[in-house]
DNA sequence: AAACAACATTGATATATATCAAATGACGTA
DNA sequence: TACGTCATTTGATATATATCAATGTTGTTT
């Protein structure tokens, strides 16, 4: 396995060193990428691998792909072939009717898994697009499979993702069916801290990468209401808000407003 | 393995001869089920099998369980061990807040999975209700698994059938986000017809299983919302309502509803 | 620096659905 | 059969959010 030692994004070069110690440069959609050195492991793959396994698990990468700002990964209609775990950047989901109405089922970042839509019928039923610059892995899901059947650990985790996603949208049904405005932007933004927090960011302090009709169509409402509550929020001091930078002044009143109940 | 040859819900016995040719009945719930013999097979488990597999394939379910009306198959955080196949009745599953909203996630019916929801934690986050009697195979997970790893058709079919299931929740989240509750409902009546066809029932009528109230938690309004919808229908003719009892009269009028455009 | 495009904010008004309320119907049980 | 309970229907009114419209902000292009 070659070393993985540099990346650079903006050039789209990679640097590492080979068995004999030389230096190459290659581009990363054809370099084969390393979990076993990859800094966000613990976030998409299993914990508990043994080095020798680790090794093995590298094979489940094939590649990494860069998608600008605004590309689509893959689209509604597309073939399935692969899992992507997103190494940087940040994607929508969505899914559109024949008359152009579109929603939101999601929002991914760092360490996410997408494609899973893909699985049942060999074909995509939604578009993952890139609200940022974004670099992912892409993991060929006949790979997945044949390692998951030889890695229970393996199987496990790729089970465990898929049944987290769909106790998530769970809870966005539960959202979208039972929550009002404030209730829904307040679970949002709560979401969003939470799991950038787990990222190693702060706790209090976001920039939004989406729009406001964006986070409107995943809470299932007008972009003016997100706007508007937004601005209840800050009017409340329990944010601040400037456009896309909104830092949290009041967590627990946030809460409050989405589970009255336990705080 | 033994033959099943007949059973009776009602006594919950079941009657089957054994290797030497005679005859025994027992309780179903201390019985082992041959999915080889059942005759939802082709709903609930992967087609393609030889015989030599299909018999091992019987190994994946333990036993049966019956649930009565109104009773909970599993609950909001209850210890994950198994998925269970529908065998006969209907299931609603639901998530509810603390301050006890409830959201209907879905609708279940013979030969679909439930209990997916419970394998990101190995507890349960949501409740499985019975809506009539039911009679489920019990799965254990660590049973699906193992056999998973040892047969690839299993293993893609439980993949398929977790992908199913996030795809069928992300066209929930665009009814909830987008539609309007015409449309919700004329999607909810051509989803259960169609199911219900595949399952060798008429396609223009049917006997709905849950409350005006229930169908209003899935669909994201309230019940008046759902009876006036229903009654608007049946004044349009196309549908005939009576309490439970469905017709549709006009499924491409339904159709036209839920999707203007491909009509 | 000016002009432009995309996004966001805010106000006035409209509307779909919720809420409240009452009557009716279905069903199990005493 | 009568009673009580639960589900459903229908009407009148309230309300949260959508819609329409104007203005402000930011960043980019010329």
């Amino acid at each position: 396995m070659l070393e993985l030692l540099s990346t650079n994004l903006d050039t789209k070069t990679v640097s590492f060193k080979d068995e004999s110690n030389s230096w190459h440069t290659m581009n990363p959609a054809t370099i084969k990428v390393a979990c076993s050195n990859c800094n966000l492991r613990e976030l998409c793959m299993p914990v508990g691998f043994n080095a020798d396994d680790m090794q093995r698990l590298d094979d489940v990468v094939a590649t990494r792909r860069r998608v600008r700002q605004g590309e689509h990964l893959f689209s509604n209609g597309d073939h399935f072939t692969s899992l992507y775990a997103i190494r940087t950047g940040f994607f929508k989901t969505c899914v559109s009717t024949e008359d152009g109405r579109e929603q939101v089922t999601g929002f991914q970042m760092a360490g996410e898994i997408i494609g899973l839509d893909g699985i049942v019928t060999d074909f995509h039923s939604c578009n993952a697009v890139a609200l940022e610059d974004a670099d992912v892995c892409v993991m060929p899901f006949a790979n997945v499979e044949d390692l998951s059947r030889e890695f229970p650990v393996l199987q496990r985790h790729v089970h465990k993702i898929m049944s987290r996603e769909i106790v998530r949208e769970n809870s966005v049904m539960m959202l979208l069916g039972n929550m009002r405005a404030e209730e829904r932007l307040a679970a949002f933004l709560l979401n969003l801290v939470q799991r950038l927090h787990a990222r190693g960011f702060s706790q209090s302090e976001l920039v939004l990468r989406m729009t406001r009709e964006e986070i409107g169509s995943y809470l299932g409402m007008k972009l003016e209401t997100v706007s508007r509550t937004f601005s209840k929020f800050s009017e409340d001091g329990i944010i601040e808000v400037k456009q896309r930078y909104v830092h949290i002044l009041k967590p627990d009143a946030l809460k409050k407003i989405f589970n009255p109940q336990t705080c």
